[in-house]
RNA sequence: GUGGGUGUAGUUCAAUGGUAGAGCACCGGAUUGUGGUUCCGGGCGUUGUGGGUUCGAGUCCCAUCACCCACCCCA
């Protein structure tokens, strides 16, 4: 019987796996750089965290979610996003007593059930960073900051950052209460996804891309029209810093997080390239999200981004990550007695921290130097019996032809060269 | 959940309804101790799967599965 990966899955082969590993250790690095330190939690968790913080509504809870009972009838989730379980995690280890700030950042699988597409998986990785504990705007700036900096670190341009506020919760009511006031007259003439939304999030209304829909929506409220004083300010202070900070951005009053509990700053990184799925990463303010589930009252902004993405962004744009290792020396042995002479010098190498490449099935030398030649080493050590015999070993560069006989003593000789 | 496209060797692709092929990759060999070039040799693959039409199906029809793209939604 032959198994197919889950649809919507895939394998990171060897082939690739060193690039992941280069990008995630890169974001590793510029994460503690601003003070973040990593937090891993597990991959599900009980279905009910995620129902309560991002929505019963949101289509994540809704159609995109794994859920699962154990065999004690418990419901599970595997996340569909990181911020929850990160939240739960602080909340339930106390973390706000250790600090009235924390800085945390994540690594890791999330899953939803989607049909996939360009971009888009049912087993993706995302990268996050979560600030809890202030309100301050400079956090706000920071977070973004982060994601900013490293996207132009690692090379990436023709990224467009995209900044709005939905205001706080009564603020966002309000506008809500408006928006449905103004569609109110045309209801029965937009479409039937548009009827949905108005109840469930008329935000939504804005960006329909159904073509009747459109005219609908000329004249509609927005959203930064109905800013109270204090997140008003907020907002302002958060582009001032940016601009501050040289990060430039454009207002988008459509963007509309897809969780409920995002408040004040929502912002979006695109790549255009990507397709459909332009999204690198998004985030946003919870401010209310620590309290509802069971917390005390503490302001907090995050965001996630996808690795997937992003890999794909930075190898249209010709961006090298890493390298894939290769051997510095590959170890051609001749003969029964050579090889099972060679045993010790070959591992006295690997203790040096030496990668030699070794197959003992091959024993032809034309093979042998094939293999070595694919290998990619730049050496080849060569022992056949009578250089065991006389204690010694050929070092051979493949790039020249130069050969040497160097002794075959606990790797020293060789080291020499091969670090040199 | 809805729509469109595509499924042939490890891979990239051929094959007017009439015997399934090629490039690349891979393995072996060209006096069993010095490689990358060249030459020679090596492939029966349930043509994604299951039905149907036909004397005959990789080719036409239906179903199913998978992949790609888009809607939706988002990372």
């Amino acid at each position: 019987m032959k198994y197919n990966i889950p649809r919507g899955t895939f394998d990171i082969l060897p082939k690739d796996s060193y690039k992941w590993q280069f990008v995630m250790d890169s974001f590793r690095k510029v994460a503690s750089r601003f003070g973040y330190e990593e937090i891993t939690t597990p991959i599900f968790e009980v279905a009910e965290l995620f129902e309560r913080s991002s929505g019963e509504s949101s289509d994540v809870v809704q159609k995109e979610m794994y859920r699962f009972s154990d065999r004690k009838e418990r419901t599970f989730a595997l996340r569909p996003e990181g911020t929850a379980p990160v939240v739960r995690s602080y909340v339930e280890n106390h973390l706000d007593v250790l600090s009235s700030r924390t800085k945390l950042f994540y690594i890791g699988p999330m899953f939803r059930y989607d049909r996939p597409q360009a971009g888009r998986y049912r087993q993706f990785y995302q990268y996050g960073i979560e600030f809890i504990g202030s309100d301050n705007p400079y956090y706000d700036a920071e977070v973004i900051a982060i994601e900013m900096l490293w996207l132009k670190e690692l090379g990436l341009k023709n990224l467009r950052l995209e900044l709005n506020s939905v205001g706080c919760a009564t603020c966002a009511a309000d506008y809500e209460a408006a928006l449905r006031e103004f569609f109110r007259p045309n209801l029965d003439k937009l479409c039937p996804d548009c009827a949905k939304r108005f109840d469930i999030k008329p935000r939504r209304l804005l960006d329909c891309k159904v073509p009747s829909c459109k005219p609908f929506r000329s004249g509609a409220p927005a959203q930064l029209d109905y800013l109270d004083a204090h997140c008003k300010e907020h907002f302002a202070k958060v582009c001032d810093t940016l601009t501050a900070m040289d990060i430039a951005y454009t207002i988008n009053p459509s963007i509309v997080r897809g969780l409920d509990y995002y408040t004040n700053t929502a912002f979006e990184v695109i790549y255009d390239g990507l397709g459909a799925q332009n999204s690198l990463a998004g985030g946003g303010r919870y401010n209310g999200l620590i309290e509802q589930i069971g917390g005390k009252s503490i302001p907090a902004i995050g965001f996630a981004g996808g690795f997937e993405r992003l890999l794909i962004a930075l190898e249209q744009e010709g961006i090298q990550l890493g390298t894939r290792p290769v051997p510095d020396a590959y170890l051609i042995c001749l003969g029964d007695k050579a090889r099972a002479g060679i045993m010790p010098y070959l591992n006295a190498l690997r203790q040096k921290d030496v990668y030699v490449d070794y197959d003992p099935d091959k024993s032809s030398l034309k093979a042998l130097f094939k293999a070595a030649d694919t290998s990619g080493a730049r050496f080849a050590l060569i022992v056949g019996d009578s250089e065991l015999e006389a204690k010694q070993v050929n070092l051979k560069n493949l790039q020249t032809g130069e050969q040497v006989s160097l002794p075959l003593d606990g790797g020293e000789a060789v080291v020499q060269v091969l670090k040199s």
